[in-house]
DNA sequence: TTTACTTTTTAGATTTGCCTAAATTTTATT
DNA sequence: AATAAAATTTAGGCAAATCTAAAAAGTAAA
């Protein structure tokens, strides 16, 4: 069977998806710089996408996806993480060598491929980047937000966002190397003054005042 | 890095290598018929690959892949063959059920993603129809073997190779039990259809057309 | 060897995905 | 509110890979 939609087509409900996630609202101009290419190239997909039926869109009105659209977007994504995780844990790749094979491999269409490949490489839930791998029906594992305070001890979260945003703090989470997408852990909670030792994922431990805990939120797969 | 090639040249590459390995001589209607598309494409696309100096044609002149083809198309062999390997060996796929998903698969460009995948198999020789896997500079080790035709009565021999890989032909290797590794002897040949009566290692006996036995390749002690 | 048949190639379209340049619509700024 | 700026879309093209129909070249047969 031939694959149902083209690789091209897959991109852009790939970006799409992400930048619906991560940025609230998706423009026209942030999937041609997510795609690398040209804002006239991408209202031309945007309309092939939704005679599709993959896209919600009205010429200058904005869109998102629809349901069919999100549902294929998160099988890329499956697909993409999943292999990024076999190239790790099985082939031995550094987890920042794996994305561009990743973007290849994500565009197999067998499912049965992917559904053996999630078994063979025991249903793992997150990929070596700590994102999360929805499952064969296209479930997430939603992570859970917290601040940092009430992160638990030893559990790597991912910070997904800043409370207080004023240039101060900023500055200080600049200089402590913590922004977003940052991966850490807290090591240690001291009671006094609910102060925290934080290692940052390949970095070293950094010391945390419990109100800048209070302003960083997290979130982590319980 | 990009593709050097694009797939649709790969399959031209591949389906050239084979036609002139297995018939000799290649024409416009055979790589048609071999890639399920029309002359007139085939003719546009030879044009192609001359010009990319993989391919040795003159119009109405018949042709041959030059070295860089030919290097080329092994590297296609290659991850093919490491792939259906793969997908037999580690993910539970019957052996027929490869060949389409390693079709998709051996376009992916990575060469130290196979490499790698080589290394975590163990450097397979063969792939799981028993047709060689060249190594990463393109070598391959030809198995000797002899097709059942011609295994002499009584020897007790060791299936290596299949010829025609249809998917009839897989169904009914598969329905009589005989696969890859399959040990057995030749007890009795009529002389009146070359048809043969198979003695199949812990099992009854079977009979086998010349048909199907031209295209039985087994290896044996002398 | 001349005609008939087959094979191969050309000519001209089509589809997909991309481009540039120009027009249009929306938004932001005096 | 008028105008400038930015974002988006249209218009018109291009390249890859395919197709159909027709022409050309090669092969075979009467």
């Amino acid at each position: 069977m031939p694959a149902k939609y083209s690789s091209s087509k897959e991109n852009y409900l790939k970006a799409i998806f992400h930048l619906q996630e991560t940025h609230g609202t998706v423009t026209t101009n942030d999937v041609a710089n997510e795609l690398q290419t040209r804002p006239a190239s991408v209202t031309d997909m945007l309309k092939k996408l939704k005679a599709q039926k993959l896209l919600l869109y009205e010429k200058y009105k904005g869109f998102k996806l629809s349901n069919d659209g999100r549902k294929v977007a998160l099988q890329i994504i499956r697909k993409h993480r999943l292999w990024e995780y076999f190239l790790v844990e099985k082939l031995r790749f550094g987890w920042d060598e794996v994305h561009e094979i990743a973007e290849e491999l994500e565009h197999i269409s067998s499912k049965q491929l992917i559904d053996r490949l999630d078994e063979f490489l025991g249903f793992p839930k997150t990929d070596p980047h700590g994102d999360p791998i929805p499952d064969s029906q296209g479930r997430w594992v939603q992570a859970k937000q917290v601040d940092l305070l009430n992160l638990p001890l030893n559990k790597v979260a991912e910070v997904s966002g800043i409370g207080d945003q004023s240039a101060e703090m900023l500055e200080l989470l600049g200089h402590k190397n913590i922004g977003l997408g940052t991966r850490l852990e807290v090591k240690k909670k001291f009671a006094f003054d609910n102060s925290l030792e934080v290692k940052i994922k390949n970095q070293h431990t950094v010391t945390i005042s419990e109100h800048v805990a209070k302003n960083v939120f997290v979130k982590y797969d319980e």
